[in-house]
RNA sequence: GCCCCCAUCGUCUAGUGGCCUAGGACACCACCCUUUCAAGGUGGCGGCACGGGUUCGAAUCCCGUUGGGGGUGCCA
């Protein structure tokens, strides 16, 4: 196993590629990175890839990309891995032997269904240690089984405090599967044991694991690690966020235009605030004052209004050039660079992803803007709206074709039938762009041109009378 | 069922016995600004689940109740 030269705390996030990444995961994952930098320690990637019917490749380059998004990946000395779980099973197979020889876990030949039908017949749940003294060997389909011994396990969490167990609730759970292979818990503990992890950060749905890991580096005399659960989050029926049905998948957040720093700020304050009267924030802050000690003991909503919010605010902290570039990937490549230049300012105060951009300025890029009915209606209603278009062409026909100008155009015109800027410009927006709300309208038609605007409000006035 | 965790505005949180007539953020509402929509500014609405203790004093400590959540696999 490499080593870093930090000699600081080695934590780990230990994910299993199972699915698209989650963003409860990804929140773990920074809690772990952010204590990384602060102590000076190392983090450690590490696959869990012990489930043979579940495991995809496809799945762990996702889980790399998507920790590389919000900045965690190996260009960073503080990154050890990744570790694949899989390729330490001969390792998992050795302590299990060890725990066999001296007699801390026994082998068991009952199946799941002979489990149950006992549990049923004797009105406990769970297995009930039928084989703990029948001296059975290692065999075909034999699984080992932990012996838990009597007493209490008490468990130190840097979040929770103590939790106490009581060792008669724990059955003899199994450490090698009938076929072999070793199970989560024992692959777990042992991988902690040889990459020297002495911080285990994870959410609190591993709790219940924790008295029977304990045990095992226990069993295995090792020294138990530093344990820290945090709450999980959850959706607004405040159960666990489930990939089935909640929209978890860090990838789709990307793939909607949230920027990272937006992201991990706001996941960050899930379970945890920082100093001050403000939660944007930026990372190097974090780092500066995260403590698990003051992370929250209940589960977090995942408000993805609240997101969209802290995206908004971290896209207007974008100065006018870095809005522009982030912008790529986002706008069609053959539009007019210069005009987009022109119009992203007045973009960037009216977007809360990136994926709204192209949509709010796709008019001035396009032959022929797509007409919303609604629009349409509502500014051309007015008994009003043909003659003000009619007298608008006529006085942008010679126009000095500038923003101010044409605001000064079209004001004339309106204060003639007795309109505020603010209803006159309706029937010329939605001529021009075909919805009644956009950027600016003065400043668009300064960059799309006469020519092209005459062409519009002469279309629309033209379906005005149509009817 | 059993084990475990949790409980401050709708939501995320600050608060670690007096600084709390409980602070901030998101959302919401109003007003201002204003070429639509935003952004921005100002103001507002809104909370310590309940009941007992402990204490001169409790959002903060203890007990109970209720309510949520997690776990209960030869998944991780």
């Amino acid at each position: 196993m490499t080593t870093t030269a930090t000699g600081g705390p080695r934590l780990r996030f230990a994910p299993s590629p199972t699915g698209s990444f989650h963003v409860g995961g990804a929140r773990t994952a920074l809690y772990n990175w952010a204590l990384a930098h602060s102590m000076g320690g190392t983090f450690v990637l590490r696959i869990e890839d012990t489930d043979e019917v579940r495991n995809h490749p496809q799945w762990t380059a996702g889980i790399i990309d998507a920790l590389a998004w919000i900045g965690i990946g190996a260009d960073d000395p503080v990154f050890e891995g990744p570790y694949f779980q899989s390729e330490n099973a001969q390792a998992h197979l050795d302590a299990a032997a060890d725990l066999y020889a001296r007699g801390l876990a026994y082998y068991c030949d009952l199946t799941t269904e002979q489990i149950q039908a006992r549990a049923a017949d004797s009105g406990r749940p769970g297995y009930d240690g039928y084989s703990r003294d029948r001296g059975l060997g290692p065999g075909p389909g034999h699984v080992l089984r932990f012996r838990v011994p009597d007493g209490t396990t008490v468990v130190e969490d840097l979040v929770r405090g103590r939790v106490e167990f009581d060792n008669a609730t724990i059955e003899d759970f199994v450490l090698v599967r009938g076929n072999g292979t070793p199970v989560f818990l024992l692959a777990n503990v042992v991988d902690d044991l040889s990459m020297r992890i002495d911080h285990v950060i994870r959410a609190e749905e591993h709790l219940p694991n924790t008295p029977k890991q304990q045990m095992l580096f226990e069993a295995l005399g090792a020294p138990v690690p530093v344990w820290a659960h945090v709450p999980v989050l959850v959706n607004e029926q405040r159960k666990k966020l489930s990939k089935r049905r909640d929209k978890v998948a860090l990838e789709q957040y990307r793939d909607e235009g949230y920027l990272p720093e937006a992201m991990v700020n706001y996941l960050m304050t899930l379970g945890w605030a920082p100093s001050g009267d403000t939660e944007i924030v930026a990372w190097d802050r974090i780092v500066d004052e995260f403590r698990l000690q003051d992370v929250t003991h209940s589960p977090a909503f995942f408000d993805i209004r609240k997101l969209e919010a802290f995206n908004g605010d971290y896209i207007r902290m974008l100065s006018v050039d870095e809005f522009i570039d982030r912008c790529r990937g986002w706008i069609p490549g053959d539009w007019d660079a210069e005009r987009f230049v022109v119009m992203a300012p007045l973009v960037q105060t009216r977007v809360a992803t990136l994926a709204e951009v192209a949509p709010m300025v796709e008019f001035l890029f396009v032959d022929d803007p797509v007409r919303d009915e609604r629009s349409w209606t509502k500014a051309m209603g007015p008994e009003w709206a043909a003659p003000l278009l009619d007298e608008s062409i006529a006085a942008y026909e010679t126009a000095e074709w500038t923003a101010d100008a044409l605001k000064g155009a079209l004001e004339a015109v309106g204060e003639t039938h007795g309109l505020k800027l603010g209803k006159a410009q309706a029937p010329v927006r939605v001529a021009v762009s075909g919805r009644s709300v956009g950027p600016p309208l003065f400043e668009s038609l300064e960059v799309l041109g006469r020519d092209e605007t005459l062409r519009r409000m002469r279309g629309a006035r033209a379906d005005v009378t149509t009817g």
